[in-house]
DNA sequence: GACGATGTTCGATAGTTGTCGAACAAGGGT
DNA sequence: ACCCTTGTTCGACAACTATCGAACATCGTC
């Protein structure tokens, strides 16, 4: 089953808000933005896997990643470009408030 | 009962995000945006008053807004400054997707 | 081909959230 | 004083969501 990667301009605000509206995705989120491309098992948060791969399933289909089988992992990555084309400082604004130290 | 209307920088960011991410709550908040300090009545989006006020006053919690009482109303304004200061580009970015047409 | 590593999907469950009507509170006007 | 308008709060209920373990799928390797 190929991966749901929808055009950005067709999802709701609402539903990319959303989105990043959890604690654990805006992780993954963080990692992306510093750490480029990479694979779903380095995001290890306290979840379980079935849980992380609901995760990235759900930033997936809000249009904020792309992912790509690379042997037996999968690689994630921001999709930087176009969100920040689309709507400018969300991420910038988002991304800002650092973890809790 | 006096509102409560924490500090923007007290609030983490998804709390901010889940209160925008909900079509009623960001109909409010373009009604704001455009509109300036408004009466609580003045949103009618196809809700009941008691699920208004419940959007209001999520919109309050996660420093979004202000509320102060004028006679029998309650007049709601954006904390536009302190919001754009915290997270710049965040509204813009959010409001800039207009409202199925 | 069997095995191990990496992810996804399924079913279940607990918690959260959007919604409503009804009851309540407070102001203003007659 | 009474009423009407404006909002808030209180259950209640349905829908959604985050979480998990277990089962399944897939790829590379031995």
């Amino acid at each position: 089953m190929e991966p749901h990667e929808p055009d950005l301009t067709a999802v709701p605000v609402t539903t990319v808000l959303a989105a990043l509206a959890d604690d654990v995705r805006l992780q993954i989120v963080r990692a992306l933005a510093e750490g480029g491309e990479s694979a779903c098992g380095s995001f290890d948060f306290g979840v379980s896997k079935a849980t992380r791969s609901h995760h990235l399933k759900v930033l997936r289909e809000a249009g904020l990643t792309r992912t790509r089988a690379a042997g037996t992992s999968r690689l994630v990555r921001l999709r930087r470009d176009e969100v920040d084309k689309l709507y400018p400082g969300l991420l910038d604004a988002v991304l800002s408030q650092r973890p809790p130290a």
